[in-house]
DNA sequence: GCCGTTTTCGGCCCGACTGTTTTCAGTCG
């Protein structure tokens, strides 16, 4: 895995920081950067060009290859075993405390011999810390905070959870008086599936009445700061900050807070490139005149590329992209024509026909597919092909006026790859999905052939959780990716992109949309809420890239027919 | 340690904030 030797490469960088070493920790974690957001394995690489494949890649010089390649030849690096050596061991989870970084860890390794989380915290008790040279009562206290939010496993939340909050405290600051505009910024308007914090920019002409509404909100447990431009809060574990900005900085304030951290330092070694200089406050020339800053597009623009939306930014393409006027235009939420994968009362769901069909009416759908599990998923009182043709008959009777209720099943992958019905039952559905809830413990070849094999039945239209590399909470498993996109292709079928979970990294959308397979954003609702599920389908389609003509379900539905048949 | 239409040597993103200083280093985003 390429995330094992970029985790090694990482911890040397940090290592080399601690001691005091100049440059080369950011030559090592720019490598480790580049072999994270790698999509081939490093050592298939190194197997098809040897070292000097290695060598090619961007931030990977001489000795960085070779220590890659030491790696490949002999599981270790000499280098690495011997930096280790030069720190306690316990000092890695240091690192990870806010307010400490490699430098002042250093300092508490080397004047005060704490080695661990739990020196520390013996040595903070004891008030030993505020007497150290350049720490002080503040420090202390700071070092404490940070010590406990480590252990309360604060941190990072999923969208699902943040977003609403983001979008409740938006609407809030938008109903106040002198309030112009209201951006969310940070990875959350990126869409990631996994977000830090909050982060909220607004601009408007009585900004102290803005920080106020914010403060007070409903839900703040901690107030962390508040001034009269930058407040921060806590709802519960969730921290939340709020920036009134000029108007005419406003593009560059949300560039800049957008992020991702590698996308603008990408952009901003662009902007130097061109002769520019760029920090929040705008786009300058080297003599200081203001070139851009009110608008985020203006700034692209000036730095020779097009708009690069949010979604894009994590420095994995986009902005080679941009300068050749290649982004594309990203599929929308509003382009979602149906929703084809949810499950009733009759399997495990918690709705009825009725009531799923009357929520995606509400969302304005022109079809769904009601999929219920197949006979073998015992657990999810998968349906038999009796029950089955009672279930159809149910869903054929149910009516809501401009929806089209298709009739459907996730089917169960069964092991040697055939599917849980017959072809004869198979026949009497208008849609059906294939997956796999069990023996996940086989090889990845094995898998692969499992799901290939399944995707030569003439009635599979979706493969649900096409990832290869899926959490259904315990069973990850694994699958060659582009086989079963090949398979895929071949057939027409859709590989669904599983909103629920936040198992779907950025890069198997963007290599499904490459390989020219046809996607689909599923919530796999197994209730009526679970259909806000969408949003974040649609925010995972858009980090791979994904257009509309690329997703299947937003085909009206007179052409989405045409498709089933 | 890496990299090069300003360089094979001498650079490596920028600015604010904080706490500790007595002019600045470290951390963060």
């Amino acid at each position: 895995m390429n995330q094992d030797i970029a985790d090694i490469l990482n911890e040397m960088a940090d290592i080399l920081e601690m001691q005091g070493v100049q440059w080369k920790p950011n030559a090592y974690k720019k490598a480790a950067r580049e072999l994270e957001s790698l999509e081939t394995d490093f050592r298939e690489i190194y197997n098809k060009d040897g070292i000097s494949g290695l060598k090619n890649l961007p931030g990977i010089g001489e000795h960085i290859a070779n220590k890659i390649e030491e790696y490949i030849k002999t599981g270790k690096i000499k280098a690495y075993e011997k930096l280790k050596k030069s720190i306690p061991n316990g000092v890695g989870e240091l690192l990870r405390i806010p307010s400490l970084g490699p430098k002042k860890v250093w300092q508490l390794v080397k004047k005060a011999k704490i080695h661990s989380l739990k020196d520390l915290k013996k040595a903070i008790k004891q008030g030993k810390i505020k007497n150290l040279k350049g720490f002080g009562e503040k420090s202390q206290s700071e070092i404490s905070k940070g010590v406990s939010m480590i252990e309360a496993g604060s941190g990072k939340n999923p969208i699902y959870r943040v977003l609403p909050l983001a979008l409740e405290i938006k609407k809030n600051i938008e109903k106040v008086k002198g309030v112009k505009k209201v951006e969310i910024a940070g990875s959350l308007r990126r869409m990631k599936e996994v977000v830090g914090d909050i982060d909220i920019l607004v601009t408007s002409d009585y900004p102290e009445k803005v920080m106020d509404v914010f403060t007070k909100m409903d839900g703040v447990s901690r107030i962390l700061a508040k001034g009269s431009t930058k407040s921060a809060v806590m709802f519960s574990s969730i921290q939340a900050d709020v920036r009134v900005l000029k108007p005419e900085v406003f593009g560059a304030a949300l560039q800049y807070f957008t992020g991702s951290k590698e996308h603008n330092v990408a952009v901003r070694k662009i902007a130097i490139k061109k002769g520019y200089k760029l920090s929040e406050y705008g786009l300058f020339e080297r003599t200081g005149k203001l070139i851009a800053a009110k608008d985020e597009e203006i700034i692209y623009k000036r730095l020779g590329m097009s708009y690069v939306p949010p979604q894009l930014r994590e420095l994995s393409g986009e902005l080679e992209a941009a300068m050749k006027n290649k982004i594309p235009k990203l599929v929308e939420l509003n382009e979602i024509n149906g929703d084809l994968h949810m499950h009733t009362k009759a399997s495990d769901g918690m709705h009825s026909i009725a009531e799923m069909a009357k929520a995606a009416k509400e969302k304005k759908y022109e079809y769904i597919a009601i999929t219920d599990h197949s006979k073998s998923e015992h657990i999810a009182n998968g349906l038999d092909e009796k029950r089955l043709s009672k279930h159809l008959e149910e869903i054929a009777k149910t009516k809501v006026s401009g929806l089209k209720i298709f009739r459907g099943s996730e089917v169960d992958i069964l092991k040697n790859g055939d599917l849980d019905y017959d072809n004869k039952t198979l026949k009497q559905l208008d849609i059906v999905i294939a997956s796999i809830h069990s023996g996940f413990k086989s090889s990845k070849e094995a898998m692969t052939k499992r799901i290939c094999s399944a995707l030569q039945n003439p009635y599979v239209k979706i493969l649900a959780h096409p990832t290869g590399r899926v959490v259904l909470r315990r069973n990850p498993y694994e699958v060659n990716l582009d086989k079963v996109f090949a398979a895929a292709k071949e057939r027409g079928i859709a590989l669904e992109i599983n909103c629920p979970r936040l198992d779907l990294r950025d890069i198997y959308v963007k290599k499904a949309v490459e390989s020219g397979c046809k996607l689909v954003i599923n919530t796999d609702s197994h209730s009526t809420d679970q259909l806000n599920l969408m949003q974040y389908g649609v925010g995972i389609a858009q980090r791979g890239w994904a257009q509309s003509k690329n997703i299947i379900n937003t085909l009206p539905l007179k052409q989405f027919e045409k498709w089933l048949k």
